[in-house]
DNA sequence: TTGCTGACCGACG
DNA sequence: CCGTCGGCCAGCA
């Protein structure tokens, strides 16, 4: 294989991003995609993280929601519920699909890994 | 190879 | 306020 692996890859940042997500914190594509410096990617996250069950399933991709901190993505994770009760596991409020205290948990890559 | 779709986001009317 | 459209990139028929 040449001896090339080069994660440059979309998906890899994007799994490496949100495997850095720390406990009780959750972010935004848009966040992550900005962090990666491709803001108008923001949908490759969301496709990347559908993905992420294939590739480790180790990725906490239940901490990664839309920008108005509702659960989108909910029904990819295998259940609708899962992704809720994953979150408030962790500290996080959930009601009607959307976090509570958006903001407050809010975990902003571009900050927070600067 | 072309075209469509997708866990989004922001702008426009 | 709500509906619609464009943009971005990767995977699949």
């Amino acid at each position: 294989m040449t001896a090339n692996k080069h994660d440059d890859s979309f998906f890899s940042k994007v799994y490496e991003v949100t495997q850095l997500i720390p406990f009780g914190r959750v972010t935004s594509y848009g966040a992550i995609a900005a962090y990666l410096g491709t803001r108008g990617s923001a949908r490759m996250v969301g496709w990347a993280l559908n993905a992420s069950h294939f590739n480790s399933g180790a990725i906490p991709a239940h901490r990664v929601v839309n920008r108005n901190g509702v659960l989108t993505g909910k029904h990819h994770f295998g259940g609708q519920k899962v992704m809720q009760q994953l979150l408030e596991s962790e500290g996080i409020k959930v009601e009607n699909d959307q976090i509570i205290d958006f903001e407050k948990v809010f975990w902003d890559p571009m900050k927070e890994l600067l």
